[in-house]
DNA sequence: GCAAATTTGTTCGTATGTATT
DNA sequence: CAATACATACGAACAAATTTG
């Protein structure tokens, strides 16, 4: 029993894409044409085309066409922490610097600051009651123009009553906070740790990422970090699409050269 | 204007089963009964379905009919070394270990050896020529009788001729490879890089994994491991669906209440 | 700026095939 | 074998988005 003439045709088509015959951003034939050439109705052609959509190898545009997928070039985020700077991969500033060194234009929003209820994941992370009082701090990160993660920190409410006025200022604190809650508070960062899943995108994540309905997955990670005495004292929750971001972690000694770096040329 | 029907109609269904209306392996009611309910012809239902399927929702199997997807509860791998086992998680039998103190039966396969010619990848990171002997050992990991996870690790063929010829034995190398390589050569690893991407199932883990056709993602890291020279000597493959699997990283000194909790109990 | 043409999106109806009960 | 339920495929009509003249 052969594949369903639909897979046949979507099969057809995918070998023509991955051979490069339909190079990226290449328009297909439309639905109309491809109906003569395999002498099928439309509707079994647009059965075909969605599967190669689902599998987020062309994407069709109402009014205009269907087109080869061109990939997104990988940003490459470092979650380890770097022992000369003392940073968590990808955060605060450390960011935009990282870039900007490799000649690509990197931007962050200024944090969007808000003061909430804790949700039950955060409350449970910050070992808080479930709705105390939390700040959050919000922001979204965009390499050359295009969205490619957001971020949000939260930090018990306590830290602005005690001292750490700045964190309710919808600015970047310089130097990052976690020098800046040691200045402020006395508090040390003796470690964190990282929680990483993936899952579907939220309809917010598809619009502000520029989305297609279905395909592209999230990686969600949580961080805890942690003081000296072991209490957890920030959350930061990022999230990336899965098609245009992956991560790094090292562990012990790693040669220099290739301990960071922000794009992965190879195709692999 | 009004979302399209067949949107409407995903979207009633999918607030009955997030809100426990229709719970878990529960059966919708068929596309015939369907097509009453909501006065439409059976390709707007279908429409509303397929929606379902894609976002994970729902999964319909012919001649029996639909139902909530039950989800799997994730494994959850630590990808940082364990400072007192000096073992990279979820390498060799740490991972059986760690999870039968949990009440769960977890199962290594034996490793299954050949010797290949590396590929693109695994040359580069192991700065072999393409095409170079290497040995590759792959292993399968069960849990609770369901696939989890794969894992191929590739060494320089060099490694077997130089004396450490137990790489070629389809066994478990007890004490793990990495102070086997220490204890053989002389080898000392001083580190390990993991790149972690997310990407779509080829065939063989769509069937290994009993994944659906579409909707679930692979997580794949690359570990490329080094020694004290900085020399990579170890190239460690490891594919993990999303759909079951989470990873952690610890960075500095994490408490160790949290440090490695093998299930993700709550719903977030 | 508008109208026509083009292209994909939505919805209906119908028939037949295949898997399971 | 019969009934049930989902899968594939055809044809048709109208809507919505975009481009073109």
């Amino acid at each position: 029993m052969p594949d369903p003439r639909y897979r046949q045709i979507a099969d057809d088509l995918r070998r023509k894409i991955e051979s490069g015959q339909l190079p990226p951003r290449a328009q297909l034939p439309t639905e109309g044409e491809l109906m003569e050439q395999y002498d099928v109705s439309r509707n079994t052609i647009r059965d075909a085309m969605r599967l190669l959509v689902t599998r987020r190898l062309i994407d069709t545009q109402p009014g205009r066409g269907t087109f080869v997928i061109e990939r997104y070039k990988p940003f490459v985020t470092t979650i380890s922490e770097d022992p000369e700077t003392g940073f968590g991969g990808g955060e605060g500033d450390s960011f935009v610097r990282e870039v900007s060194q490799l000649g690509r234009e990197a931007r962050t929003t200024d944090p969007q600051v808000e003061v909430q209820k804790a949700s039950g994941r955060v409350a449970h992370e910050l070992r808080l009651d479930k709705g105390a009082q939390v700040v959050s701090r919000h922001q979204k990160r965009f390499v050359d123009e295009a969205p490619y993660s957001m971020q949000t920190s939260f930090y018990p409410m306590d830290f602005v009553t005690g001292g750490a006025t700045d964190l309710i200022l919808a600015a970047n604190i310089t130097g990052g906070t976690v020098s800046y809650l040691k200045e402020t508070l006395g508090m040390e960062q003796a470690g964190y740790q990282d929680r990483v899943r993936v899952r579907t995108p939220t309809d917010d994540e598809l619009t502000f990422f520029g989305l297609p309905e279905t395909g592209v997955s999230i990686i969600e990670t949580y961080r805890t970090a942690y003081d000296l005495s072991g209490r957890p004292f920030r959350v930061t929750v990022s999230v990336y699409p899965a098609d245009r971001n992956h991560l790094i972690n090292n562990v012990g000694k790693v040669p220099g050269d290739v301990k960071a770096p922000q794009w992965i040329t190879e195709e692999i």
